[in-house]
DNA sequence: AAGTTGACAAGGA
DNA sequence: TTCCTTGCCAACT
């Protein structure tokens, strides 16, 4: 049998994406939620590596991936960080500072 | 082939 | 409470 959950036949980044892409929109998601989902609970990491890959015309909602905390990845990137929570807030997601709740937007997978 | 990097997370001070 | 250190493992050089 070939290994379909073990194995990742599209490597780990298109796993990722293809989690990201399900995520609803005014909904957001930490890096190790979405890592967790796809059987890799521990590789927070490489999902944020994995957002990084994205190309410029990506389909992916890429801002909804956030830090668990509720902080923005990119909170000191000029150009992508303020785009992202532009991005979020058109979709309804409410800030708290530089926070978003997570208590209250974090996609629970319904 | 081996070492380094990193859009994170949890724990300790 | 906030800030800093440690661990995690795929992708890159």
């Amino acid at each position: 049998m070939s290994a379909s959950q073990d194995e990742l036949p599209l490597g780990f980044r298109a796993r990722v994406w293809a989690e990201v892409r399900l995520i609803p929109p005014g909904r957001v998601l930490g890096y190790g939620h979405v890592a967790a989902r796809i059987g890799r609970p521990r590789l927070a990491r490489q999902v944020g590596w994995a957002m990084a890959a994205l190309p410029a015309d990506t389909e992916v909602p890429w801002w909804r991936v956030i830090r668990s905390s509720g902080h923005l990845a990119l909170q000191g990137d000029p150009t992508r960080g303020v785009l992202q929570r532009g991005l979020l807030e058109a979709e309804g997601v409410v800030f708290d500072e530089d926070r978003v709740d997570m208590g209250l937007f974090c996609w629970d997978g319904e």
